[in-house]
RNA sequence: GGCCCCGUCGUCUAGAGGCCUAGGACACUGGCCUUUCACGCCGGCAACACGGGUUCGAAUCCCGUCGGGGUCACCA
């Protein structure tokens, strides 16, 4: 059975370079009908764990990365926080100490910190003296004597070859004589990440550690605690980690000011400002921003397309396939298929991608996701029929379920909406255009019908009649009826408004500019 | 700095000795279509980091160089 397992750290947001490891594990387990176990790593946190926590189970949930062991659903092996699990670590202490893998150490960190200064000044890599190593208890009681406080470190080896077998990286060698002492508990008797994780692992019967490519350098100690612990060695697969746009740094979340001189970046998190601002979401650089998954789920992204766009960063199935649902990925997933080099985040193929998932949603669909942001924005009596024909005929021009939001001529009342002032001037005002709006609009008021084939073959008679060419009436009309000089279809924008309403907006454009 | 990892178009990648005058996608770009915007269609630009080997033949194997990154905590 495979087991593998995501171990956040409870800090209030989902990152997505993290939700990137959650999903390469989740795909993982799923595919080899595993399991997927969530595991809060909170052995620093002192409080609201909770708190923090719940954005982050939000996020996985909202992607749709579920867990069959963890949070909320408990398990045969809880509990699954770091902080309660205290006395299985100290067991593990207690039991490295007594095989002599382990020893008290009386050293302060002063004294630490001056041998590696010393190592440094030397140019030789640092290696403890252990001059502070406590081999019995009678010298625990020396040291203490001397007001010493002590802490438990890894007894290394100091000679001979790791040889690790990872799935991803293949073959890596490291010489057990550059690892350190690590402390695995503290002075206050808590014990450190590595311990807590290693016995994690064993308690919860993890088979497949897959985490980010930073792990791979603390491996060897905890391959080492395993060892000694007489542990089941998992397997492991180190991801490559996701890199800035443009650039193979690690991506984190407190560099926004340097992404937003990305333009592709800061046009993403634009696009999102004008929704996330007419729904009233917070948009303060800190809660509002592209590294954090929040951000995609505010302005109305669909999560298979996040999903999809993440599964391929660092991941394909050949040299074609780019299109993949959840249920795809599941079954197509290996972790031979990972790459190995850093992949950096690009926000317009990311974009690509919601573009492309969004268009092939079902109306009904597309109606059930743009209806809220509506709502949040203040059209709480927008009709579904209107919703829908907005919808329909906006095609690809919507491309996140707040985009409908561009679109809300057809929501405001008729005497209530703006008009852009650039847009009256160029088209209305310009050439006299609204003489022949005056004339157009006598014609539309007699229309009946008043579909999309009738208004067409109207605009059509009507060009003909006045020997004009069709832009030069249409832009003023557009603008008339909407206020703005871009939008949908001119005939689907006229039928969806409805005879009344485009008659009631015409003379108001017209008074806008003088004329009556 | 030590150790470790990585290095194909701007970006994500395909490529596991001949199928590669290196393929796809996003972006960019020329044109067509067109009532705006968007879409669509056709075309274009653009990469094997470098240097040595091995081989009849290397993006693919080996060595070196350079470059980038990660890690070196009583953080996770």
């Amino acid at each position: 059975m495979v087991r593998t397992r995501f171990a956040p750290s409870p800090t209030g947001y989902l990152h997505i370079g993290g939700v990137r490891t959650a999903l390469f594990c989740w795909l993982f387990a799923r595919k080899h009908g595993g399991q997927f176990i969530l595991r809060i790593d909170d052995t620093d946190q002192e409080r609201n764990v909770e708190a923090a926590l719940a954005p982050i189970l939000e996020g996985l949930k909202w992607l749709g990365i579920d867990w069959d062991e963890g949070p909320g659903i408990g398990g045969p092996h809880a509990p699954y926080y770091q902080s309660q699990r205290a006395d299985r670590y100290r067991a593990a202490v207690e039991k490295l100490i007594a095989s002599g893998h382990a020893y008290r150490d009386y050293a302060t960190t002063g004294e630490i910190q001056a041998e590696r200064e010393a190592a440094q000044a030397e140019k030789s890599s640092f290696v403890y003296s252990r001059r502070f190593m406590a081999e019995t208890p009678d010298d625990c009681k020396r040291f203490e004597a001397e007001g010493r406080q002590g802490v438990v470190r890894l007894k290394m080896p100091r000679e001979g070859v790791l040889v690790l077998n990872d799935l991803i990286r293949g073959e890596v060698q490291f010489d057990w004589a550059r690892e350190q002492d690590h402390v695995i508990q503290r002075t206050d008797g808590s014990c450190l990440y590595h311990l807590a994780n290693v016995v994690d692992d064993e308690d919860f019967e993890i088979t497949h550690v897959i985490r980010a490519e930073e792990h791979l350098s603390n491996t060897p100690r905890q391959v080492f605690m395993i060892q000694a612990l007489g542990y089941r060695l998992p397997q492991y697969a180190h991801l490559p980690f996701v890199a800035e746009p443009g650039s193979k740094t690690k991506l984190s979340k407190r560099k926004l000011d340097k992404y937003l001189k990305n333009k592709d970046f800061a046009d993403l998190v634009e696009r999102g400002r004008k929704i996330a601002e007419r729904i009233g979401h917070p948009t303060e650089a800190d809660a509002f921003n592209p590294v954090i998954v929040d951000f995609y789920e505010s302005v109305g992204y669909l999560p298979e397309a996040i999903v999809n766009y993440l599964a391929l960063l660092g991941w394909s199935l050949d040299d074609k396939t780019e299109h993949f649902t959840i249920q795809n990925l599941i079954d197509n997933f290996s972790l031979e298929r990972v790459g190995k080099s850093p992949a950096s985040f690009d926000c317009q193929k990311l974009w690509a991608f919601e573009d492309r998932h969004f268009q092939l949603l079902p109306l009904r669909k597309k109606l059930e996701l743009a209806a809220p942001f509506l709502r949040k924005a203040g059209f709480a009596n927008a009709s579904k029929e209107r919703i829908q024909a907005v919808l329909l005929a906006a095609g690809d021009r919507i491309k996140v379920a707040g985009d409908i939001l561009a679109f809300d001529e057809f929501f405001l009342r008729d005497g209530a909406f703006p008009y852009d002032e650039k847009s009256l001037e160029k088209h209305l005002k310009k050439d006299e255009a609204w003489e022949l709006l005056k004339k157009f609009r006598d014609r539309l008021a007699a229309a009946d019908p008043f579909d999309v084939p009738a208004l067409e073959k109207l605009m059509h008679d009507f060009t003909a009649a006045e020997n004009i060419k069709t832009n030069q009436i249409i832009h003023a009309l557009r603008v008339a009826v909407t206020g703005k000089s871009v939008g949908l279809g001119l005939f689907d924008t006229l039928a969806i408004l409805g005879k009344a309403a485009c008659l009631a907006r015409i003379e108001r454009a017209l008074g806008m500019i003088g004329i009556c």
